[in-house]
DNA sequence: CTGTTAGCGCCTTCAA
DNA sequence: TTGAAGGCGCTAACAG
């Protein structure tokens, strides 16, 4: 009697199967969809059964036989953000269609946590790893790439070059040159180019080596790269100020939305018109920026995308066994035109 | 000789048990740390050998046999926003220190995806969900969190009144009247609440509420609700022109990140000085607002904290099985002072 | 068209 | 101090 009373626990297939009369087998190939070999009424009361149980089957035992989890995990260097935000929903919309659960984790920007992020999801049995890096990382990320169980890694947005896995990002370089020859079509003569440091991430070290490129190239604009550490918020501001009062159409170039944060608050105090007395544009989410000011001008990246298109490579990886080259894909971003850099 | 080569799998317990010379349950045993009952030597081997192998229990099976899956599901009502972020942030804190995966699920405000998140939580057999809810789902809530397995469920940020399962929330009602308290305090004598759509989603609602309250039961302090649709730019922004022309002396006050960023874009466009000609305030993020112009005053809540005390609500549950009443706890929010409630 | 059966990798009771 | 064995819920090959 107390074999009844068993904690009240969740239908099992075989309790589906016994209910309907049926075995387990019958009951699997239903929920599998092999309806080719089954009578009209054994599927009928196959469904009713499992309804009224509200019969789920238990995931980790098909995970075991499997030998797969339907997880993939997803690391990201800094979910307060809106880019990573987008970059989740892209891989999101990517794992809903095949049916694959998940796993997140931030790393908050700490190269330990990181590690400890793709660690756990190997404990986890994910069946492959997107890893939006902090930087910094290519030595461990390289090493797992190729001793764990080889499960597929793809990297997103931030990259290590030479690849030795698949890599999703923004066409930075080609954008950035679109960005400058731009500036200097409407008039620019001085860029400044500001960016925290860029020390093991390429995203940022690629647009910077760029626009550093541009400019030593080319003989009408002139500029200087400005890279922003813990320097005090008076000191910037003189430094922008002097920069202003010797170069007449100055404009500012940010390498992320938070450094455009930063600029836009200094040269408010400063008392520098954005769009008149200088210019002001950035890699930066649109949403934001069209609402800023006059609206500053940003090359949009496409995160979405860049999200389903990492996590399609993942999921072919997964699936199809034969080794291939390794894949390095460009998103290309976009140009938003607005008042800020619209020089009057 | 077929047997051999079978696939480079994984090292499974029983690798281990065999390289060592021992039994599984051995190996078990040391994966558990039931140290006392074992020679140090059987101990070191073990361990060499998992290292060598690099080994890793397989989660699918552990997860089998203990009716659990160490995993928890979270759906985010919208994932492009730094207060979602923060959540997140608060709630994988929670989770590492409990060893347990959290599986994220962004709604996309689609009260629909909503719904199709946490039917694939329960598919996945996840052991809890915390839910950011889209609103207007109360229905749906109820019901599965009593029939659902009774797997614990908590509501976090948007709850539904009365009350039935955990919930945590900011103190929306309290800080709403200090904030309006403290902009009569400084001078202001109108107030314009702009929020977006109130409709089934509790923290809008509430603080709407609250301010129309205070409003018709103060005498000295006047002012309205505006609920922002889909009106035309200019028409919100003659609206605005004519309350301001009127009232001298008007504050605005943001529902949420979102309207704080249109109003400053419409009084930049109105060319309105803010902390000057008119006033400004916000629940809004902290880091974000301060940037702003001259620095926007805003309620600040604790959205890591908030994400650390539901998940702990949550293991409470999935842990001890006893009911008890559900809880319904208010974290603190806090007003940040800037310069744009700063009538001069 | 349906059932039997042998595991998947691990945990746990019981026995030694 | 260690081992043997059954079973968690499901799948798939094979046998009717």
């Amino acid at each position: 009697m107390e074999k009844k009373v068993r904690k009240r626990k969740k239908a099992t297939m075989a309790d589906v199967a016994a209910a309907v009369g049926v075995s387990k087998t019958t009951v699997s190939r239903y929920l599998h969809g092999d309806y080719e070999f089954m009578s009209e009424e054994t599927r009928k009361k196959i469904q009713t059964v499992i309804e009224e149980f509200n019969y789920r089957p238990n995931r980790a035992a098909q995970n075991l036989k499997a030998d797969r989890s339907n997880c993939i995990g997803f690391t990201i260097a800094d979910i307060g953000n809106p880019f990573s935000s987008l970059l989740i929903k892209g891989v999101q919309a990517e794992c809903r269609k095949r049916g694959c659960q998940l796993l997140i984790a931030d790393a908050d920007n700490s190269l330990v946590q990181e590690k400890k992020n793709i660690e756990s999801f190997f404990n986890e049995q994910v069946d492959g790893v997107i890893i939006n890096s902090v930087g910094n990382n290519r030595d461990y990320i390289q090493e797992i790439s190729q001793s764990e169980e080889n499960k597929p890694i793809v990297l997103l947005d931030r990259t290590y070059q030479p690849i030795f896995c698949d890599s999703v990002v923004s066409n930075n370089e080609a954008v950035s040159i679109e960005m400058m020859q731009e500036l200097e079509k409407q008039g620019w003569e001085y860029i400044v180019f500001l960016t925290e440091s860029v020390e093991g991430i390429s995203t940022r070290a690629t647009r910077k080596e760029t626009v550093e490129r541009f400019l030593s190239d080319n003989h009408k604009l002139d500029g200087q790269i400005i890279v922003l550490g813990g320097e005090k918020k008076l000191d910037i501001m003189a430094k922008l100020a002097q920069i202003i009062s010797v170069h007449p159409r100055t404009c500012f170039f940010a390498n992320n939305d938070e450094v455009l944060r930063r600029i836009i608050s200094y040269l408010y105090h400063m008392q520098q018109e954005i769009g008149r007395d200088v210019g002001v544009c950035a890699f930066a989410d649109e949403k934001w920026a069209k609402y800023s000011g006059p609206g500053i001008t940003c090359i949009e990246q496409h995160p979405f995308q860049m999200g389903e298109s990492a996590a399609d490579l993942l999921f072919q990886r997964i699936e199809k066994k034969e080794k291939r080259e390794f894949i390095y894909r460009e998103i290309k971003a976009d140009i938003c035109r607005y008042d800020s850099t619209h020089l009057k």
